[in-house]
RNA sequence: CGGGGCGUAGCGCAGUCCGGAAGCGCAUCUGCUUUGGGAGCAGAGGGUCGUCGGUUCAAAUCCGGCCGCCCCGACCA
């Protein structure tokens, strides 16, 4: 390609809306133009990227036996009626009418739609196993798009389905899509780990991400220092720690009403009747989606993690208003605990098990007790683990300890079970003759995400450094003193030998200056540079540039193949 | 949805507090010079100042509504 001729619109400078490195040098490098909150166009340097990045995951999904198909953006919203999840995707899913007033939405995932097609054409067990993938243009109306590509309105995901007889075929087919992801981000040259994942709307019976650690990452997550141990916060478990017990006091300790005027939240309780916070029982009152109130318990000194509670209650919740708890308990937030609290479901930590002479709120303001004993004083109705772990914490499987950290994520495999093909009735029948549901996993990539992490781990003050698996082009020929015709000849002669060659080249034909091609190159980050100009034939040659490192050297031309063939090995 | 910021030429911004002729840099077009790290000189084109309404002799500027974009939080495969 002639960059005279190309449509590539650099720019000089950082455009004032992006902050993150992968969204300034996208826009800047020309990849992407944005339309709208969330929604880009992909410029012709940036779609070849994207393709590149496609044919790496097809290529890796046929490995796995995966045949590729295409599903429709926009559904009749009856199949998602089916299972749910009209109303599950509420506002996040884009909803129009067709001109007969029919209900439609654009599609945000497609395990509907696949299940629709299983249970048309999946009668028996014979039929299966299949893994049915595409690449699609997927459609969320996110309440924040942000940080570019990273998290946008329309993107382009590849997911995958795979239909199993049972649950040993699932696992069969999960374990495939991990070998394939792996792959596939390898080859893209992703420095990625894989963390345990909360199943969130999808469901299902347990579900894996693949993280690439970054500061702009929206998950946290926690990672041990000696073993492969990572999880997405959402999951992480640590290594059980007791809760220090200074006073030991014996079962006989009865609960006592003290007075704790104005002192609402944990440090002031607790500075107040100086005991460590740890001692103090935190109450949270929430209401589920039926708008039933529920109440968790934590220790003092832990924080609710949000998605561990939503599991333990099996379904979403919101934090409980003001006036609601109120009206429950007769007084404000700050002085609840779980004893003589009216009727509803309590959930405690596993933390706080066994404990004895405790703080916790009185239900009546300004009063607090202490010395409750679980279990003698008040007994939860169930127990799970609700806290948010903390940095430095042991490893809950070996004797490391835990950092937390920010990652991206590039994909998200999950086993959904029979979740959907139950609610839809994509039944086969199974070798005794018996109908039962086809057993469901459902496997997601982010396109974009790949290659905006790939520029987040490779770049550098002056533009991006596309890896050789990546890069839209293979070499960038960037000719200089092309007003001289001598020299114009030559660097059009070696434009074509390096296209016939099979380099694909981007070749620098401008008539402008030196420095503003350099900048130019540098920005778009194509791995290799060549430069003929009238100094480097005088030299003997044409000057090679690594991108990466800066690294130049003299190469006789008609050396320069064999270089650049043992360079793009 | 809560909090904060922003909206003036293709891009980056000043002007807004304190109302009185719409500016600067880059980019673009023309000419000349220049050619190894985003050139110089001379000239030119390009604006419903997000939008609707109000105040005023007069509004980019003051007041109100709305829209859009970015960031933090909430939310989120």
């Amino acid at each position: 390609m002639r960059l005279s001729k190309a449509f590539i619109p650099t720019l000089k400078e950082t455009p004032a809306d992006a902050e993150i490195p992968s969204h300034q040098l996208m826009i800047r490098a020309g990849l992407i133009r944005q339309l709208a909150a969330g929604i880009y166009s992909d410029l012709p340097f940036g779609w070849k990227i994207v393709r590149k990045t496609m044919q790496i995951v097809r290529e890796e999904m046929d490995r796995i036996g995966g045949q590729e198909l295409y599903m429709p953006v926009m559904n009749p919203i009856e199949v998602w009626e089916e299972t749910g999840r009209a109303t599950g995707f509420g506002d996040e899913m884009f909803r129009l009418k067709d001109r007969k007033g029919r209900s439609m939405c654009l599609a945000p995932t497609h395990e509907e739609i696949i299940c629709d097609l299983a249970r048309t054409f999946i009668r028996s067990y014979r039929d299966l196993p299949q893994i049915w993938y595409q690449f699609q243009t997927k459609m969320r109306d996110e309440p924040r798009p942000r940080s570019g590509v990273l998290r946008g309105r329309q993107f382009i995901m590849k997911d995958a389905y795979s239909l199993d007889v049972d649950q040993e075929g699932l696992d069969k087919s999960y374990n495939l899509h991990a070998e394939a992801y792996k792959r596939a981000f390898d080859r893209c040259g992703l420095d990625y780990f894989i963390v345990g994942a909360s199943s969130g709307l999808m469901g299902g019976t347990g579900s894996q991400e693949f993280m690439v650690e970054s500061p702009h990452g929206e998950d946290r997550v926690a990672l041990c220092g000696s073993c492969d141990y990572a999880a997405n916060l959402e999951v992480a478990a640590s290594r059980p720690y007791p809760i220090s017990d200074p006073d030991a006091p014996d079962d006989s300790s009865e609960p006592e009403r003290v007075s704790t005027p104005d002192m609402r939240t944990i440090d002031e309780v607790s500075g107040f009747l100086k005991v460590t916070p740890e001692r103090l029982i935190k109450t949270l009152v929430v209401m589920n989606e039926n708008g039933k109130p529920a109440m968790a318990l934590l220790a003092g000194d832990d924080d609710l993690e949000e998605s561990k509670l939503t599991t333990a209650l099996g379904g979403t919740f919101r934090p409980a208003h003001p006036e609601e708890i109120k009206e429950l308990f007769g007084c404000e937030a700050g002085f609840l605990g779980p004893v003589n609290a009216p009727k509803m479901s309590v959930i405690a930590d596993n933390r706080i098990k066994g404990g004895r002479d405790r703080i916790t709120g009185a239900n009546e303001d300004h009063y607090h007790i202490s010395g409750v004993n679980i279990d003698q004083h008040f007994k939860p109705d169930k127990w799970a683990d609700l806290r948010t772990i903390k940095e430095g914490e042991g490893c809950p499987v070996c004797k490391g300890k835990l950092r937390v950290s920010h990652a991206i994520e590039i994909g998200h495999i999950f086993k959904l079970g029979t979740k959907y093909s139950s609610a839809m009735g994509a039944n086969i029948l199974n070798p005794a003759g018996r109908e039962t549901p086809i057993v469901m996993g459902s496997y997601g990539i982010g396109i974009a995400r790949i290659i905006a992490c790939a520029i987040e781990l490779n770049h550098d003050e002056d533009g991006i450094i596309w890896t050789k698996t990546l890069t839209p082009y293979d070499v960038e020929l960037i000719g200089l003193n092309l007003n001289k015709e001598e020299i114009c000849k030559r660097a059009d002669d070696l434009y074509e030998m390096l296209q016939s060659d099979g380099f694909n080249t981007l070749y620098d034909d401008r008539g402008l200056r030196p420095g503003f091609k350099f900048k130019d190159a540098d920005l778009l980050g194509i791995p290799c540079h060549i430069v003929i100009s009238s100094k480097s034939l005088e030299s003997g040659g044409v000057e090679v540039k690594t991108r990466a490192t800066g690294d130049r050297s003299i190469v006789k031309i008609d050396e320069l193949l064999t270089v650049l063939r043992g360079y793009h090995e």
